[in-house]
RNA sequence: GCGCCUAUAGCUCAGAGGAUAGAGCGCCGGCCUCCGGAGCCGGGUGCGCAGGUUCGAGUCCUGCUAGGCGCACCA
């Protein structure tokens, strides 16, 4: 049986297992699940079975008329070698109600469980409302480190859509693994380094307006690489100038470091209103150009261990079943697979770290094989804790998007648009509302972030302005309505008296009604989905919850009437669980849980 | 040519090897003398194709088809 408890170190020790494989589902944390999960532990070793992962296997069943739980017992067949639906009887007849099942049905391999209402929806309320922020956290990762490599924007290329889905991936992981108790390492691995800098200088030096730089510099930027782009279709010569130029950086040429520093630092300053606004911070702007030493120490190493061979001039080191990873070029000059191997061991020496994640678009899904093979023949064993956290690109229609053809969407322009969007909404609804200026930017970001994260991170995303900008249905600002509502009630509430600052009696016996029942099994399996955002490295399962959990409430919500009526307690508790709950999950997506809005 | 990813309702997408495959958008029709209408309720013969594994496959395997992305001197 899987070991389970209060014993941290069982607790870590399975931890351990499923952030290690990947292949157990997370099963723990959900109250009621572990309530069924151990009474049939119970009857199944009665029976004589002790290794069987009761707790994965149980499932919800699609109907909620059949049960609240179930457990099917066709695996067992082969163990005790019966008929299924023999064992669900025998099952059966050894578990008998308690305070929380009120029954257990057999439908044919089927051991369905019927959860007590009221007792259920006050056991959810009760540990959410006790638990408060800790609802949904754990210490299973106390002690361990993960490092996480996101966002990483190219210098001197404007911020756009495209570095979106990194920034708060990234960022969304790292909270996620935090409440964990992980220690996290967020590291921005800027773009700071490279031929591109070698293209800027000499597009620069040839079309540059120094003003403008000053000026607007991302726009002159850009426009620079564009117009180096195009120039250089009908003048190949271009790019040799532009490899001599990175070259010229590389060896420390005085005009060129000048200059590669001013475009460093104009980019900065723009990202960082970017990060500003979306509430993101790192803990490293270590990026590529801070690896120049390293880099020689590391290909040196790759020397002495006999692993690098020259081809066309290049030294590579040779992969079994890959194309051959790149070290430098015929000219000498260093390539990104460099630099990422001098990070990578840097990162290892400096935080030890259980995890390295690198969340990085799908194309590049070659280079971090190529990566980790080459630290693989290096010898180093933590490249198996290096993981490569794909997602799918951004598409714009038709059009592809392309720094090189100018056809980008800011990002800053995407959030503008958002925030005007809400405060043309809040001045038709809700014109009274305070401090509208900083609510209009938490929705209309939130609405921006919630968009991207509740996709698979793996599936391409075709953006247009239209769903980006629609506030209904699966949406940030539907869940942060919730939210919203969910605090109006609230004050509402302790104007009447019924809750005293933060606290609120969790009255027995008001609650049972089928919303508020479904509700509360909403709010129990929320620590679980954290569990499994994290083993799947996969932020939209809490966005998903989320917007599961507000449709719930929301039904309720319409369902019954709270406020003066004589389950009026009950009931506010059960909206201050799913408002708690909202907010931690909100958080964990790196969005802002407005009180009104 | 080789490799990886994707394919589920008109559109965008969920689906943990289990029972009758679900949401949102759009469209149609309802719901405020009452707690926030960015809301709620109702309206639906869809898993690309063909084999295989399994007691059981949208889910796993193989082969096709279609789309996307990669495949050394960019990052």
């Amino acid at each position: 049986m899987v070991p389970r408890g209060s014993d941290p170190r069982l607790t870590r020790e399975r931890a351990l297992f499923y952030f290690g494989c990947g292949k157990v589902r997370a099963t723990m944390g959900n109250i009621l699940w572990q309530h069924v999960s151990e009474r049939v532990e119970q009857a199944l070793a009665e029976l004589g079975v002790e290794e069987f992962d009761v707790a994965g296997t149980i499932e919800v069943p699609p109907d909620p008329n059949l049960g609240d739980y179930a457990f099917p017992c066709f695996q067992l067949a082969r163990i005790l070698r019966k008929a299924p639906d023999r064992i669900a009887q025998e099952l059966a007849e050894k578990l008998g109600p308690d305070g929380l099942i009120e029954r257990v049905d057999v439908v044919k391999a089927y051991v369905n469980f019927f959860l007590n209402r009221p007792a259920t929806c006050e056991r959810v309320v009760t540990e959410i409302l006790s638990r408060g922020d800790e609802y949904g956290k754990s210490q299973m990762g106390s002690g361990r480190t993960v490092v996480l490599d996101f966002s990483s924007p190219n210098i001197a290329k404007p911020f756009h859509v495209g570095h979106l889905r990194s920034t708060i991936i990234g960022h969304s992981l790292a909270r996620i693994f935090e409440s964990l108790g992980y220690t996290t390492v967020r590291i921005n691995h800027l773009g700071d380094w490279g031929t591109q800098f070698g293209k800027l200088i000499v597009a620069y030096r040839k079309f540059g307006r120094p003003e403008r730089l000053q000026q607007d510099p991302i726009r002159e930027l850009l426009d620079l690489y564009v117009r180096f782009h195009q120039e250089a279709e009908t003048n190949p010569a271009l790019e040799d100038e532009a490899r001599a130029a990175f070259k010229a950086l590389e060896d420390g040429g005085e005009e060129e470091t000048r200059l590669w520093s001013e475009f460093r630092r104009l980019s900065l300053e723009e990202f960082e209103r970017i990060y500003q606004r979306l509430g993101v911070h790192f803990d490293s702007h270590q990026g590529e150009s801070a690896y120049n030493e390293a880099m020689e120490e590391t290909v040196k190493r790759l020397e002495e261990e006999g692993l690098l061979t020259e081809s066309e001039g290049a030294l590579v080191v040779e992969l079994e079943g890959l194309p051959a990873c790149l070290i430098k070029k015929k000219d000498g000059a260093t390539l990104y697979a460099t630099r990422d191997l001098a990070a990578a061991i840097h990162r290892y020496e400096r935080y030890q770290f259980d995890h390295l994640f690198y969340v990085v678009g799908a194309p590049q899904q070659l280079h971090f094989q190529q990566v980790f093979g080459v630290l693989k023949k290096m010898g180093f064993p933590w490249v198996e804790r290096c993981e490569h956290i794909a997602f799918g690109h951004i598409r714009l229609g038709d059009a592809q998007l392309s720094t090189r053809r100018g056809n980008v969407i800011f990002l800053e322009e995407l959030l503008d648009q958002a925030v005007e969007r809400v405060r043309t909404i809040i001045e038709e609804r809700n014109p009274q509302l305070e401090d509208k200026e900083a609510i209009a930017e938490m929705v209309g970001v939130g609405a921006v972030i919630f968009n991207d994260l509740s996709h698979n991170r793996i599936k391409d995303i075709t953006f247009d302005w239209e769903t980006a900008l629609n506030f209904d249905g699966d949406t940030g600002p539907y869940v942060q309505y919730t939210h919203a509502r969910a605090a109006s009630l609230l004050r509402r509430g302790e104007e009447e008296g019924l809750i005293q600052g933060e606290t609120i009696d969790v009255a027995t016996g008001q609650l049972g009604e089928p919303e508020e029942f479904q509700l509360a099994k909403r709010l129990a399996d929320y620590p679980q989905v954290v569990l499994r955002a994290a083993e799947e490295r996969e932020p939209s399962e809490i966005a998903r919850h989320l917007l599961d959990l507000c449709r719930d409430f929301n039904s309720f919500y319409h369902a019954h009437r709270i406020l003066g009526t004589p389950q009026a307690q009950g009931r506010l508790a059960l909206v201050a669980a799913t408002k708690q709950v909202i907010k931690s999950g909100l958080y964990l997506l790196g969005i802002a849980a407005p009180e009104a809005m």
